[in-house]
DNA sequence: CCCGGAATACGAAAATAATCGTATATTCGG
DNA sequence: CCGAATATACGATTATTTTCGTATTCCGGG
């Protein structure tokens, strides 16, 4: 068995993950920083919360230096899959399909016409593959 | 300007909202009935969630007579469209393709041919309407 | 060498969500 | 008419999440 048992990151350590995520590493400071270009918050605030999701296992650090350098500890796609399964079973009833209907509908992102042929791709791929 | 202020729906309200929407009308007992097909829970705890949910207006009621009778105050795409642009921002880099390609791929949840035909219909839809 | 800025540690308050016990009212069968 | 079953009301407790104040340490410029 390789699977850890999965622990829920909270909304607020999402936001973090996702930074996470895209710079690969990054002190409390770069996350803060980039935190904050949307919302409020205290630096304090986000240094607990990176604490916190270190003792939980969501993130890793190295504390060999003096100011302490983060990386995400959980697969980005493991998780997204995760939330999306909730989502599913909350939201929709058990229908991926429903979720990708309205996922594509008109809303505040709209998807591009390559984006929409790549997904058109994969559609095929899927139904071959059975 | 049409939109109420919008209510972000908890954890548990959402799976209360998610019978609502599928039965239109029931008791606090009906949806009780129901949720603990799933998980454990107190009569009076499905109660007083209901009862929080309408004084926060997420549902109406009827109590004109002994037993209350719910129905859902918010609406089911709307509020569906909501989660989806949350975790499309937190957790998809704003990107929806990524979720589409992350919902269809296998997880728990498989799509049908059937389905998969519906998807692709509404692509080409999508593709004209530009 | 000393000081100010910047970092971490840590505890605890504040905010939010979920759970439940108890009181009370209503209905209905017998 | 009585009592058991079933409803709602409501306060209070518990759990979880978020926020922040304060102490302490370390580093570097002057």
């Amino acid at each position: 068995m390789a699977t850890t048992k999965y622990i829920k990151p909270t909304e607020s350590e999402l936001e973090i993950l996702q930074i996470l995520w895209t710079k690969n590493f990054a002190t409390v400071r770069d996350v803060h920083e980039e935190l904050t270009k949307t919302k409020e918050a205290g630096y304090t605030t986000t240094l607990k919360l990176m604490q916190i999701m270190h003792e939980k296992g969501l993130v890793k650090r190295d504390d060999s230096m003096r100011t302490h350098v983060y990386q995400p500890a959980v697969n980005k796609e493991r998780t997204q899959k995760h939330m999306l399964n909730k989502m599913i079973d909350t939201l929709f009833g058990g229908s991926p399909t429903q979720l990708v209907i309205q996922a594509l509908g008109d809303g505040e992102h709209r998807a591009t016409d390559e984006e929409l042929e790549k997904i058109q791709q994969m559609l095929d791929n899927l139904k071959n593959n059975k």
